[in-house]
DNA sequence: ATGGTAGGGGGCCTA
């Protein structure tokens, strides 16, 4: 089964193109983040007319996140145990495939400007995903947690360490409440599968970046144990940056066995 | 050179 996120930046601007990437990789499960819409004014029809379910948390404007599934959505929830949040950013529920896998979409804080109350805020969250993570753990079922984490894993992640290890995204205490994450137990599948210098799911709108390769590597998948067995694969799929209209991040696509 | 671009919503904020 494959098991993809990908950061749209808005979902009715995306409809066509998100579209066209779904058919294009293939997967069974898909964690969408940064969907800027309500979640009645999700796009139920045009995405359910191509064979998914869909589980969506929506709200005004901002964030935003949603699970398509060719597989049934079960038992969805909308809020992490440990944090009361008023954004749109946290989405699980479990897929039959045909086995039960819990599956987390997750897009957390940007943080910026750091230090400050957004970067406060980003901290409050990634504590309240870890204490998630660990709830997970502990119950029987596989998981994974898979979406933007707007965190640069390391200097390699990026095309230019110095330009983002005072940025939000990339500040030893970022790095270090990711590290957290991994270290309970987790394995993230693009360091397990692939492990390479420079690939980035992410390149900013502005000053040519795609075209110089100027990117980050920020949308991740998590992996708990038993899924990490099961895991064969990882890719980017770096062609959905040079469409036309392109969401500035792309999809990555985990392959777990059956 | 502290800009640049994109999206949403409503006259700036977030990224």
């Amino acid at each position: 089964m494959r098991i993809a996120t990908w950061n749209v930046n808005s979902i009715k601007a995306r409809l066509p193109t998100v579209l066209e990437v779904l058919d294009a990789i293939s997967a069974d499960v898909v964690c969408l983040q940064e969907l800027k819409c309500e979640t009645d004014a999700f796009p139920y029809l045009e995405i359910e007319e191509k064979g998914w379910n869909c589980a969506v948390h929506g709200q005004k404007a901002y964030n935003g996140v949603a699970i398509l599934s060719k597989f049934p959505l079960e038992d969805v929830s909308k809020e992490m145990a440990a944090l009361k949040d008023d954004a749109a950013r946290y989405i699980e529920a479990t897929v039959m495939c045909p086995r039960p896998v819990r599956v987390a979409g997750v897009y957390v804080p940007n943080g910026n400007p750091a230090p400050g109350e957004k970067y406060d805020y980003k901290l409050e969250w990634s504590e309240a995903l870890e204490q998630q993570a660990a709830h997970m753990l502990r119950a029987e079922q596989p998981f994974v947690i898979c979406g933007d984490y707007n965190c640069i894993p390391g200097p390699e992640d990026c095309w230019d360490d110095s330009a983002w290890n005072t940025d939000a995204l990339g500040l030893p205490e970022t790095r270090a409440t990711f590290r957290r994450l991994k270290h309970l137990g987790l394995t993230e599948a693009f360091e397990a599968c692939d492990g390479r210098a420079h690939q980035y799911t992410f390149w900013d709108y502005q000053a040519g970046a795609f075209q110089k390769d100027h990117g980050i590597r920020i949308d991740h998948v998590l992996a708990c144990p038993r899924m990490a067995d099961r895991l064969q694969g990882i890719e980017i799929y770096r062609e959905a940056r040079a469409l036309e209209k392109p969401s500035d991040h792309v999809p990555v696509i985990a392959t777990f066995a059956d």
